[in-house]
DNA sequence: GATTGCCAAAGGGCTGAATG
DNA sequence: CATTCAGCCCTTTGGCAATC
């Protein structure tokens, strides 16, 4: 049994529902500020007519004719102000709740219109061509349109329409291998953001300005394999890397292997002697090309 | 010039596995 | 049971080209 743990489970339940929550804070501070005016009025009228006791309101208000009605008009006018400004402040906050469930109907439309194409791509058949899939796209279309669509899930609508396209597009057999290798560079530029900000966790100060120059790409790749019988990652540094800074990376990752809890949970890392055949992004500027890269 | 569609990079959320 | 890691899936963002 992993992850799939009660706490696990209620942390998941509580993201999902986080738009419920603030609702329902929402009422939840209508009902304490609807709390708070009676119970200020209330300490008032005691203020009012010290002498009547909290359980003794029922009986009659005259046992002090002018000055006590004076008094209880002054508490009627007072608690008038109070109310409309009650009311104000209640006007203001149903506003924000009829906005939060605009929100709510918003995103709720969405989910509909991506339901619906969902079912319709499910029902594809095998050999299913990209034609095909635009024809559905154009009965999801106007089913969108029936549905009234908002701007949001309008937007949400064809980006998942994009995103389904894509995977449709891989799993043809002329592009399994480029699939195969967006794939595997997405996963090695997780794996090298990762190592980036584990070593930045043990940097020194003195360290800090060198640092400044790391980026996602200038980190090791890390593949799965074997080396000398030894499973691991194999490690292949960037051939364009400084000096410089591949020493500083070899001190901080020997920093981070000396910390047991990193050993413990972390694959080992393998050297082949070889630099990854990654080349630098064409986005780098120039300044920083010669500040930072060995000339190759 | 505005709109639409395509494409790719990058990031974030979620989940399963492993571990203490 | 809680935490951490690693990977997948989906969304966002921005660039580019074609079309209106």
């Amino acid at each position: 049994m992993g992850m799939t743990t009660h706490t696990a489970v209620l942390a998941r339940r509580a993201y999902k529902q986080t738009c419920f929550y603030s609702c329902t804070q929402t009422f939840s501070s209508i009902s304490c500020v609807f709390a708070t005016l009676l119970f200020r009025n209330l300490q008032w009228l005691d203020r009012v007519s010290p002498s009547t006791p909290l359980h003794g309101r029922d009986q009659p208000l005259s046992a002090s004719p002018q000055i006590g009605e004076k008094k209880l008009l002054n508490a009627i006018s007072g608690l008038s102000r109070q109310l409309t400004q009650f009311a104000a402040d209640v006007n203001e906050q149903f506003t924000l709740v009829n906005s939060r469930l605009l929100s709510i109907e918003d995103r709720l439309a969405a989910m509909e219109s991506i339901t619906v194409w969902k079912i319709l791509t499910l029902r594809r058949e095998d050999g299913c061509t990209i034609l095909k899939l635009r024809k559905q796209y154009a009965v999801f279309t106007t089913l969108r349109q029936i549905v009234g669509a908002t701007n949001r899930s309008k937007a949400a609508c064809k980006t998942y329409y994009e995103t389904v396209c894509r995977s449709f597009r891989y799993k043809h057999p002329d592009l399994a291998s480029q699939a195969e290798a967006v794939k595997r560079s997405a996963r090695s530029r997780a794996r090298r953001k990762r190592l980036l900000e584990a070593r930045q966790s043990v940097l020194a100060e003195d360290e800090v300005g060198l640092w400044k120059c790391a980026t996602i790409d200038l980190m090791s790749d890390e593949e799965d394999g074997i080396v000398g019988g030894v499973s691991g990652w194999i490690v292949q540094p960037p051939s364009f890397r400084s000096q410089e800074l591949t020493e500083l990376c070899a001190t901080l990752q020997s920093r981070l292997e000396a910390i047991p809890k990193y050993r413990a949970t972390h694959h080992r890392r393998l050297q082949n002697g070889l630099n990854s055949d990654r080349m630098p992004l064409v986005t780098y500027s120039s300044e920083a090309e010669n500040r930072d890269f060995m000339v190759l």
